[in-house]
DNA sequence: CAACCAGTCACCAGTTCTGGGGACAAGGTC
DNA sequence: GACCTTGTCCCCAGAACTGGTGACTGGTTG
C-alpha cells in the first residue's frame, strides 16, 4: 500500500513542489494539499492520509493549532511539521498538539521521504538538533534546583494535599493530624521554599 | 580536535570492540575503558572524554545512575547510552538523567561514529524508533480532555495569573480591570472546570 | 549538655477567597 | 425580538487562608 500524503502549506510554489515530488515517488501518493489550516481542517477528516505534512506558519490558523485540533477528531493521522524554523518553543508546542515528526523545509528530497516511511514503521523523524532539544527539556526538568528537598517527608505529604487543593482540615483528616498542625507545616513549607500563597507553592512543585 | 571517548561496557569483547572500531576511525580517540560503573565514575572526571558511550546493563551500579552521578561532578561530558533494549522506561531514565543519545547495539560501525560526530555538533542521535517514544511522552498527557478550551480568551487570562499566583487585587491591576470583575471571572472559570477551589483549577490548568 | 530540627498542637488578628445575589452593554444566534 | 455569551462592575456573608507567637516531645549533632 502507498502512504497517502496530504500537505498544508501556503506557499503555493513550496506546495506544488513537494506534492509532485510525492506524487512521482514510488510508494507514494499525494490525496490532497491546502493552503489554509482551516481549509485543511475541514478537509482532512475525508480525505484521511495516513501522513499529513504541515508547515507551522500559516495565515490564520497556524500548523500548531491545526495539528491539535486534527488530532481531536483523527488521532490516527500522523503529522509531521515542516518549517524554516527551529525554534524550541514551536518544537515543544508541535510534539505537545500532537505532532509525530518534525523537518526543516532544507531536509533533501531522499530525506523527505525516509522520513515519511519512517513515520508508517512507528518512528519519529527529526533531525539530531531537534532532538536534542527535545531531550534538553527531559532534562531541564531533571537534576536541577529542587527547593522541595530541603522539605521533611511530612511536609513534603502535606505539599502533595496542598496540591490536590485539599482544605486544611482535608489535609489534616488524611494524613491524621490536626487542623494546626497541618496550619504550623504550611507556615514552614512557605518559608522553605519562598512563597506567600498555596498557588505559588504548588507551582514550584508541580514545576518540580 | 579528534573527539576523545570513553567506553563504559562490562563485556570484555563487545568493549574491546568498540575501543577498537574508535581508536581506528579517523578524528576519533578512545581515552579510556571501564567495565564497571564504579570505576568508571572514580577515572571519568580525570579523563575528561568529550564523549561516554555507556552501557545500561552494568553488574552492580546501572548505567542510568551512572550518568545522573557523572553529570552532578562533569556536566560537561556528553553520554550516549548503547543497550540492547528498545524499553521506555530506560529510555527516559538515562534521558532525564543526562544522556544525550541512545542508541542500539545493532546499531552499524558508521552509524555509531556519525552519532559521535552529532554530538559533537550539538545533536542527539538515536533512531526515529526511540524519538517516537520520546514524543509520545510529551503528548500523553496531551490530545484528551482539555476542559481549558471552554474559557474565554479573558477568563484564560485571569487562569493564567491565578497560575502565577497573583492576588485578585493584582490581577485586577495587571488586566487593567476591577477587583470585581477578576471576581467574576473566577467565579465563571470555577464554574466551568467543574472546581472549588483556586489551587484545583491551576491543577488542572498546569495539567493541560 | 546545648542547640536544632521534625512533628505535634493552640490561639488570635487580619486578609483573601468563595459563593450568592444582582446589574448593564455589546455582540452573536435562532 | 428573545436568548446567550462575554466583558465589565457592585455588595454581602461566611469560609478559608496567612502570619505571628508560643509550647511540648523526641531525636541528632556539635
Amino acid at each position: 500500500m502507498p502512504i497517502a500524503v496530504s500537505i498544508v502549506e501556503d506557499s503555493n510554489q513550496v506546495r506544488t513542489t513537494l506534492a509532485r515530488l510525492i506524487s512521482r515517488a514510488e510508494g507514494f501518493r499525494c490525496v490532497s494539499q491546502y493552503a489554509k489550516a482551516e481549509a485543511a481542517l475541514a478537509g482532512l477528516p475525508q480525505d484521511r492520509p495516513e501522513v499529513v505534512l504541515m508547515d507551522i506558519n500559516l495565515p490564520g490558523m497556524n500548523g500548531v493549532e491545526c495539528v491539535r485540533r486534527l488530532k481531536q477528531v483523527r488521532p490516527e493521522i500522523q503529522v509531521v511539521m515542516l518549517t524554516v524554523y527551529e525554534d524550541t518553543e514551536n518544537i515543544f508546542n508541535a510534539l505537545a498538539a500532537g505532532a509525530t515528526g518534525y523537518l526543516l523545509k532544507r531536509t533533501s528530497k531522499d530525506a523527505l521521504l525516509a522520513a515519511l516511511r519512517d513515520v508508517r514503521q512507528g518512528g519519529s523523524p527529526m533531525t539530531t538538533h531537534i532532538a536534542r532539544k527535545v531531550v534538553q527539556s527531559f532534562q531541564r526538568a531533571g537534576p536541577s534546583t529542587q527547593p522541595t528537598e530541603n522539605l521533611s517527608p511530612r511536609e513534603q505529604e502535606v505539599l502533595d494535599c496542598l496540591a490536590k487543593g485539599f482544605l486544611y482540615k482535608e489535609i489534616a483528616d488524611n494524613l491524621g493530624i490536626g487542623y494546626e498542625t497541618v496550619h504550623t507545616y504550611i507556615r514552614r513549607i512557605y518559608e522553605k521554599l519562598q512563597v506567600r500563597t498555596r498557588t505559588e507553592a504548588v507551582a514550584k512543585f508541580l514545576a518540580r
